[in-house]
DNA sequence: ATTAGGG
DNA sequence: CCCTAAT
């Protein structure tokens, strides 16, 4: 979260803005703390290495450190700068990209295409992955949490490093135009005018600045980053990978490029575009990815309105999880929160709370401790956290708020007597917007006080977002337990989200209920599922009673439904269903209401529904 | 702790 | 999926 920077002590100097009024002279850099030889250039200005601190304040540098950048300065030449500037580019990937193997393959589809941009320029760039991280990871921190501005680093605006400045060119300015690059050009060999007509035409305004070395350098980075953002140009529609338009690319945050990055490059490296080959051929390929496209698969066709669209939408979360707690709180009172502290103030002196039902006790006496606290102007505000849960190791839903901004606004609210929409929710629902949203459809909501865990932590829910679809035989455990479950950072745990059954799940479940019987879940769950840690007993319950539901309606609906079921997840095939039906009857599970109406002989006739043998369509 | 059912 | 009640 640190980075190193060199800062002018003097206020005469000239501060870099990274894009207007270059003087003419040598921008600020770094050369100067290792040049020792001021004497041709008796500049009166001095330099001090700094760092930035997470907070943006500014740190005086190590020996250290300042021993690194003399090594990484000892040489400047417009490579160097390449390679320089190539790795906070390449480590913000890393963090940008929820997993590991993304990343892998975001930077290889990358590589590739700066690669040819440097052997245009006749340079040397280092490969993504040899490339020493020391100080990269540093500045990849510091770009994520203050995205794309200097300003959220007062007094540091001029201290910002090249490449990163270069790099916010990149993101605002307009379209560039590259009609000029094509093919080799060699920049040692442009005259000044040359390089600036270069610089004119990679990043599409002018520029004044003489100096050949500065221009070589800047214009050779912004091919690569160029380059760089040209590997976004791909969008995912109905399994197929598709050019995207350069130009919408390039307005990408970087933070959006990588998350676009990698869902681009997952789906272009992988070997076919079947999705059962794509499975099934290749033992290692992570489910996700496989479940990723089929996720995009329906959703595409549930909605065929939708096909144009990039990215895809992000499902809010049902009402019932943000709510979950008000509802209870809500009846019998006006406001909710009125309603929580009443039963928190009664609570020793009414006889009501005493009656009130257990749960609604506990309810409220959670929120209650963080508002006493507020109240009593501790200052430490806890944001509020779904309920505590019991039984099964469950997780809380929220992520922590940040800043306890909410339960700040709760209280105003509070205090002012405002009644309008529970405050809660409404907080709820933002921060669910911001930390459920992929990126790519808006912008990144940088809390202030979002740390790196925050983060990373956000792009594994996304991640789980498109997690989960599995195919028959594709790997399934591959360690998947902690998938269902992401720890906040107050040490509680998010609430598990819909976690699809895969195929295989089903059939597991089925041939486990045929085994051990319908009920004995426990069982079950224990024998057949043990690689499944996310599927409890009760999960199993739930998805057979599912499942004996489909089979048994699926018959008699059959012909309204056409377009009824636009199902959302994997159909599950006809036999899985006439098996489940066969196994409910040979069970005596099959309550009339399931069957195909009639309501003869209950529990016993086995023979009755069994006989449409046309069993289930899809 | 497990199950059955309702939501 | 979640939650509860009933075992």
């Amino acid at each position: 979260m640190e980075t190193v920077v060199s800062m002018e002590a003097n206020e005469e100097a000239k501060v870099e803005d990274g894009i207007a009024k270059e003087t003419g002279s040598e921008p600020v850099s770094l050369k100067h703390i290792s040049d020792p030889d001021p004497d041709p250039e008796p500049d009166p200005v001095v330099y001090k290495l700094v760092r930035v601190d997470g907070e943006g304040r500014l740190v005086p540098a190590t020996d250290e450190e300042v021993l690194v950048v003399e090594d990484l300065l000892e040489d400047e030449k417009p490579e160097h700068c390449a390679a320089e500037c190539e790795q906070p580019i390449e480590c913000i990937k890393t963090e940008g990209c929820p997993l590991q193997k993304n990343h892998v393959q975001s930077s290889e589809g990358i590589s590739s295409v700066q690669l040819d941009a440097a052997v245009d320029l006749g340079k040397k760039i280092i490969q993504p992955e040899e490339i020493p991280c020391q100080m990269a990871s540093a500045s990849a921190g510091n770009s994520i949490s203050q995205p794309m501005s200097a300003v959220g680093c007062p007094g540091s605006e001029g201290g910002l490093v090249e490449n990163w400045s270069s790099r916010t060119d990149l993101a605002t300015t307009g379209k560039p135009d590259f009609s000029k690059l094509k093919g080799e050009i060699c920049l040692d060999n442009l005259t000044v005018k040359e390089l600036q007509e270069t610089f004119r035409a990679t990043f599409g305004r002018e520029t004044f600045v003489k100096d050949k070395r500065w221009l070589k350098r800047r214009i050779s980075m912004g091919l690569t980053n160029s380059c760089d953002f040209s590997t976004t140009a791909f969008m995912i529609k109905d399994n197929e990978v598709l050019k995207k338009d350069k130009k919408e690319n390039r307005k990408k945050s970087a933070v959006y490029k990588d998350l676009v990055v990698g869902v681009a490059s997952e789906t272009a490296g992988g070997p076919t575009n079947g999705l059962n080959r794509l499975a099934d051929s290749n033992p290692n390929f992570d489910d996700r990815k496989t479940e990723s496209l089929l996720l995009e698969h329906d959703s595409v066709r549930e909605d065929p309105s939708l096909e144009q669209r990039t990215a895809k939408r992000v499902r809010k979360p049902t009402k019932r999880y943000i709510e979950e707690m008000s509802e209870e709180e809500s009846r019998g009172s006006s406001g909710r929160l009125v309603s929580v502290v009443k039963s928190f103030e009664h609570r020793q002196s009414c006889s009501k709370a005493c009656t009130m039902p257990v749960q609604n006790v506990r309810l409220a006496g959670r929120p209650m401790v963080t508002r006493q606290d507020s109240l009593g102007g501790s200052g430490v505000q806890v944001p509020y956290v779904s309920r505590v849960r019991k039984g099964r190791p469950r997780e809380n839903f929220m992520p922590f708020m940040p800043s306890g901004i909410g339960l700040a606004t709760r209280t105003v609210r509070r205090a002012l007597g405002e009644p309008g929409p529970a405050p809660q929710d409404e907080m709820q629902n933002e921060v669910l917007k911001s930390s459920l949203s992929p990126g790519w459809n808006q912008q990144p909501i940088a809390a202030a006080s979002e740390n790196d865990n925050h983060h990373l932590e956000r792009k594994e829910v996304e991640l789980e977002k498109y997690v989960e679809l599995k195919r028959m035989d594709s790997f399934e455990d591959n360690s998947d337990d902690n998938m269902g479950t992401v720890p906040a950072s107050s040490g509680g745990m998010r609430r598990k989200h819909h976690r699809p059954w895969s195929l295989t799940e089903v059939v597991k479940l089925v041939e486990g209920v045929a085994r051990y019987g319908a009920g004995r879940w426990s069982e079950i769950k224990r024998l057949a599922f043990a690689s499944y840690s996310y599927r409890t007993s009760v999960d199993l319950k739930d998805k057979w009673r599912n499942l004996l539901r489909a089979s048994f309606s699926q018959l008699p609906a059959e012909k309204g439904m056409h377009n009824a079921r636009k199902h959302a997840s994997i159909p599950i095939p006809a036999p899985i269903l006439l098996r489940v039906r066969e196994l409910a009857e040979m069970q005596a599970q099959v309550p009339a209401n399931f069957s195909s109406s009639k309501f003869t002989g209950q529990s016993g006739g086995s023979d009755r529904s069994v006989h449409e043998t046309r069993s289930g369509y899809l």
